[in-house]
DNA sequence: CCGCGACGATCGACAGATGG
DNA sequence: CCATCTGTCGATCGTCGCGG
């Protein structure tokens, strides 16, 4: 077994750099109402239509902001975007609220007490001004979820978390300041997860630190479902070149070609991946065509099997726990403890 | 042109089996 | 007896092709 890197693989250069098709692409699951709707039955919604004209981000980001710097006046009922037909393109916001917009946008959903601490030093009145405002405007959505008590009888937790909505996204690749390869999410999916999802950001902003310290910038982010999109048409790919091909060795090579851990059998995808370019002469995982460096983070729960646990150590990802689950990770790997001797506390 | 269904893959939840 | 581990199932994600 051995590992040679495949030569060119037209898809290489992909992952490499260049955008991947649609950089905010045209397939959000996008409106969670919907999803839910169809889930209790109701045919006829489809949570995945798409958004006709997304498909050419950038065609939209060549209108320029008009002159009339006038907000638009809020929509009557403030949970219903103003669709006044790109009228939000005028809007103007402030940094904060475009940061606000750029992290809902890219990890799909984040805590607002995490906004807090991240972007408005730990003061909530701000941020709640913020939140109103973009919400108002039909650019983010918020909601309380609850979390899932992990270990046995505790109070249930409520917390609030924010996405973007498809007017928000359109705002944020116009207004950009975002690296033209970054996808940006909306709507809520996978009600189970929210909780795990949510943590995601609190370990990227733990390993973002650590990546900048060392020099690394340029920062940008994929999440599982980017990466799983990468694979799955990556295997589809090679399955319709080759039928015959054997599966399992598929999966091994685009495993490799992605840089992603192939274990037991089974490509391992992070739940994100982050992407930095670096100063030439650091170690790290750099990649030998270009200065750019990747490490990929997992977001463990007290939820994951022995076996999973295990999974995850060999895949060589940085593990973080958050401090309720700490223990009771710990504990499932207390027999091996060399098999993962750094989770990081989230 | 758009929506639906086929397929593959992963993860969480649940239940039965196992060990101290 | 209780706590933990393992196996299976369902839900959801993604891809693509087909048919109205």
């Amino acid at each position: 077994m051995k590992i040679d890197i495949p030569q060119e693989l037209p898809h290489r250069r992909e992952n490499g750099g260049a955008v991947p098709e649609h950089s905010a692409t045209r397939k959000l699951p996008d409106n969670p109402i919907l999803h839910r709707l169809r889930s209790l039955g109701e045919p006829g919604t489809d949570a995945r239509r798409s958004p006709p004209r997304a498909k050419h981000p950038h065609d939209e980001s060549a209108s320029e902001l008009p002159h009339d710097r006038r907000r638009p006046a809020p929509s009557a009922d403030p949970r219903r975007p103003a669709r006044t037909g790109g009228s939000i393109v005028g809007l103007e916001l402030r940094p904060e609220e475009k940061q606000l917009l750029r992290e809902a946008g890219r990890f799909r959903v984040v805590r607002t007490s995490d906004l807090r601490e991240t972007l408005y030093q730990g003061k909530a009145r701000p941020l709640e001004n913020d939140l109103k405002y973009l919400r108002d405007k039909g650019l983010i959505e918020t909601r309380f979820v609850n979390l899932r008590r992990d270990g046995r009888r505790r109070t249930i937790e409520r917390t609030e978390v924010v996405t973007l909505t498809k007017d928000g996204r359109r705002l944020l690749l116009k207004q950009g300041d975002l690296p033209n390869d970054q996808r940006v999410y909306t709507g809520l999916v996978k009600p189970r997860e929210i909780e795990h999802d949510s943590q995601i950001y609190r370990a990227y902003r733990k390993e973002s630190e650590k990546i900048e310290k060392k020099g690394g910038t340029n920062l940008r982010v994929k999440l599982d479902f980017e990466i799983k999109s990468q694979v799955q048409k990556a295997i589809y790919a090679e399955r319709k070149a080759d039928p015959k091909r054997d599966m399992a060795e598929i999966k091994e090579e685009v495993a490799l070609r992605l840089d992603l851990p192939f274990v037991d059998g089974k490509i391992q995808i992070p739940d994100a991946r982050i992407e930095f370019d670096q100063p030439s002469g650091v170690d790290h995982n750099l990649d030998d065509r270009t200065l750019t460096g990747h490490e990929d983070i997992e977001v463990l729960t007290a939820a994951y099997h022995a076996g999973h646990l295990r999974a995850k150590a060999q895949a060589g990802f940085r593990n973080y726990a958050s401090s309720s689950d700490f223990s009771t990770i710990s504990s499932k790997i207390e027999d091996d403890h060399h098999m993962m001797r750094d989770i990081l506390e989230l």
